[in-house]
DNA sequence: TCCGATTGTCGAAGCGTTTCGACTAACCGG
DNA sequence: CCGGTTAGTCGAAACGCTTCGACAATCGGA
């Protein structure tokens, strides 16, 4: 409660050496400085934050804006906001987190415009996002976590899924699988332009075809029941498949629990993979996963130490990709045998 | 950018006015307001939330203190927090997300003292939390999700698990289960005072005794490989179980885990109920797990709503309790036969 | 008809900082 | 010994809003 002028007058110097003192943009004596800081220090003394983002219009606080679905959000973006708010508060920053989707964008404009936060991180970005160019619009400094279309003059951070895909595929080929299935998000997913599931779709072809093989790729809804039906699918397309990509991270349980209901083994008969998932998750399926773990409270970190930078001038756009990390548990396994010709292609056991 | 400098100039009145126009804290002549709502719209001003919070004292900011462990945190924790934000959002209040924990007692003083926030809600309260008389210390208003040992003169609301417990046995009892385990968080976590796991422990052996049952629990650590010791032991203290009750949402995986490696069928041989579980997870398992269900979402909104209610002199205290709802699904049903005598203690079917 | 209350508006004084211009000493090289 | 820096400090003016006291005009009883 105490307040600059309490301080002054206990020390018996002005208002503005205190400040100085606070700040350090004017020298100041050694014993001056002393008799502030001890000032401030009998009396508990707090800056008002209020007062100092007046007077300096800024307020030090950062937004995060992240679209909550009603499914919630998983590990990886938790971990994410938890590398987000680490980053800011190490930098003496707060970070307000606004569940503003793409959709109200009145919402956000008001945010912004009432300059409550000097610059924001946006989550969950859509290839064509309408929270960019407003933000632009208003002059708002941001860092995508995800990548819009067009990456001009913008700075993002976001997941290397093409060489996280490559890696996964290259494990995967590596221990002699050919008949790999790719299980995508659903089809209306990608439709309305989820970077990651367009990106991964592409990537998974590129590191097939690098291969020699045939990329076989099936939708799924994002729940267990989608990621059966995608099963069901993918076992119509390819009855020989030896190996699942799966990148829906909702779907997964359905596909390990439609093999196990149609008597394919994990790993035995069929490898799988799950694509930008957290330990926690992999955890818990039996086996546990082979994965490729999401460098979630990186990326975070590295979005709002971007932002700053951007807000005190020491650094302009950023643009960096992390990969995920291939993190092998029970779920993956060689291939059955080489000389699997002898099935045709035919379920094997019939 | 427009100030109301730029409004009063416009409208041609005095920057008062354009204050009570903004606040309704005065009578303003039809005329007069009709000006300066034009001026407003034509200059797109918003108002300097700095300047408003400095002269009003008031940041309309409200804190969310969330410790975020590594493991993340579930649907059930990011409901709560969407309640919250939208909550905060309808009244016009900022919701400011603060990864703070018991630990770091010094952030926190810090964050309330800098007057940056108006009111905290405090998430994944202890029995014993030393946040809680830090901040009555400053005299920042507060209410808790969850409880301390001591709720006199304290806000709260909280999972009625008295009840909640009390349903899941009731559904499992209408069932004709008699030998129920309890698998409950680990020993640990008991000892650190983690309410729910006292608080639920209570309920059930109170359930229980209520139906001259004998209470069977088990601790178990918050993992998968947790789940399947916990599974294991409940075993050897009760071989002839057929329900399990579970409150530990990151070993519940491991509990079934080892029910299908022993050979005993869900629900057929033994029912399972996973307590205070979104639908999200509980559909993760195969089958489905009857659950209840945690009122996430309301419970941040009447967090919020109370804390606001506080912050504006309308409301004072406010304790409230919440019940999870019971939501049948695969993982429950009949016992098998009232006469279950026939199998002594062994296996059924060998 | 006069008085007290009410309505509508204004000017000015804060709210607690930062920051600019000015001022005093002390200091340095020539 | 003098003009020009430099270090150290102060007072006052912002920053953009709210709110208090004042005042004029209108109104409704007695």
């Amino acid at each position: 409660m105490a307040t600059m002028h309490d301080v002054a007058r206990l020390a018996r110097v002005s208002v503005s050496t205190v400040s100085y003192v606070l700040t350090g943009t004017r020298p100041i004596s050694d014993a001056t400085r002393a008799r502030v800081l001890e000032a401030m220090a009998t009396l508990d003394y707090q800056p008002n934050a209020m007062a100092r983002g007046l007077a300096t219009r800024r307020s030090r606080i950062v937004g995060l804006l992240m679209p909550m679905s009603e499914r919630g959000f998983g590990a990886t973006e938790t971990a994410f906001v938890t590398g987000a708010a680490a980053a800011a508060s190490d930098a003496g920053y707060h970070l307000v987190l606004s569940p503003i989707g793409a959709g109200d964008l009145d919402d956000l404009r008001r945010l912004a415009s009432q300059r409550m936060v000097d610059g924001v991180a946006l989550m969950e970005v859509q290839v064509d996002d309408g929270r960019v160019t407003a933000l632009q619009e208003l002059g708002v400094p941001l860092v995508l976590i995800g990548r819009t279309s067009d990456t001009t003059d913008m700075s993002y951070v976001d997941i290397d899924f093409d060489q996280t895909v490559r890696e996964a595929v290259d494990h995967l080929v590596g221990l002699g699988h050919q008949k790999i299935v790719y299980v995508n998000h659903s089809a209306a997913t990608i439709a309305a332009g989820y970077g990651p599931a367009l990106r991964t779709r592409d990537s998974f072809v590129a590191a097939m075809a690098g291969y020699g093989l045939e990329p076989v790729m099936i939708p799924a809804d994002d729940s267990a029941a989608g990621g059966r039906a995608a099963l069901a699918e993918a076992l119509g397309k390819a009855p020989d498949l030896t190996a699942v990509l799966a990148m829906n991270e909702n779907a997964i349980f359905g596909i390990l629990a439609e093999l196990s209901v149609r008597g394919r083994r994990v790993p035995h008969d069929v490898s799988v993979v799950s694509m930008v998932t957290s330990p926690a998750v992999a955890e818990l399926a039996h086996p546990a996963l082979t994965a490729m773990t999401s460098p979630g409270a990186a990326l975070g970190r590295l979005a709002v130490e971007a932002l700053l930078r951007q807000l005190d001038g020491t650094g302009a756009q950023h643009q960096q990709l992390l990969p995920c990390a291939l993190e092998v548990r029970g779920s993956t396994c060689p291939v059955a045998r080489p000389k699997n010709e002898l099935t045709g292609t035919g379920l094997p056991g019939g």
